[in-house]
DNA sequence: CTTAAAAGTTTACCAGTGTAATCTACTGAA
DNA sequence: TTCAGTAGATTACACTGGTAAACTTTTAAG
């Protein structure tokens, strides 16, 4: 999925929100009950976006009325963290980094923590 | 600012890409030949694209003809990394800068003068 | 077997976006 | 003063996305 499939939207993400909170595949009865009460929206509202979803090949119907994510949550993140990068950043991961470093995006102690990651990462070099 | 006056469109971003290069005013001549050979745009779409931008008070009209943006390149750049965090982080950067390094979108070199950014932070505490 | 409820499908409608043509108004040069 | 060439404004048109109604099919319960 390179291009997921066309993009997941902001109303089509929301849904995906839902599927990929839980692990495993989920009733259309669930996910509306959580859909129409987290965003307020009609039945056929969240029908239509499961269908685009199924149509994108972002869903997957696991049998009449059970969907399960097709995209995992992780694939998601990882694809819209490199188009961000790419987009804004010309696909300078570090240069994002040294933004949210100088705009005090990121505190002292988040700082001390990812150090932390760093050089646990260093020692393999 | 605080929405971008409604966003900053794709097609936008490329007109506001040639202005933020420049840091004068630029010339509608000299936009227009930016852009048509960099996005092969015809006259019209560029002075459309003009347009919504003055309209979202993204873009000023300095003097008949000429163009500087209001919004700056850092502005943007600021704006669209919160909104980029909020969105798939929830907000959170360390998250995110946590997700770039598992996922080595961050190279050794980089992590190596990042720590130092780090380090040089770290001080003032 | 019949039927109501749930699921799936079709259609709708508006705002916004990418892309552009055309028409109108200025303005500087002859 | 007039006119050609820019610049600005209006209009267009197809496509997507957010939101939803209405219609059709399936299925489980009685």
């Amino acid at each position: 999925m390179n291009d997921l499939a066309g993009k997941i939207q902001d109303a089509e993400l929301e849904v995906m929100r839902v599927l990929w909170e839980k692990a495993d595949a989920m009733s259309l009865i669930d996910i509306r009950k959580i859909l129409s009460d987290r965003c307020g929206w009609e039945d056929s509202t969240i029908k239509t976006l499961l269908r685009r979803l199924l149509d994108k090949g972002i869903v997957r119907l696991e049998k009449r009325g059970v969907y399960s994510p097709v995209v995992t949550r992780d694939e998601y993140i990882q694809w819209s963290t490199h188009t961000f990068i790419n987009k804004i950043f010309s696909g300078s991961a570090k240069n994002l980094v040294a933004t949210l470093v100088s705009n005090e995006q990121l505190d002292e102690k988040d700082i001390k923590e990812l150090s932390a990651m760093f050089n646990a990462g260093e020692k393999n070099e």
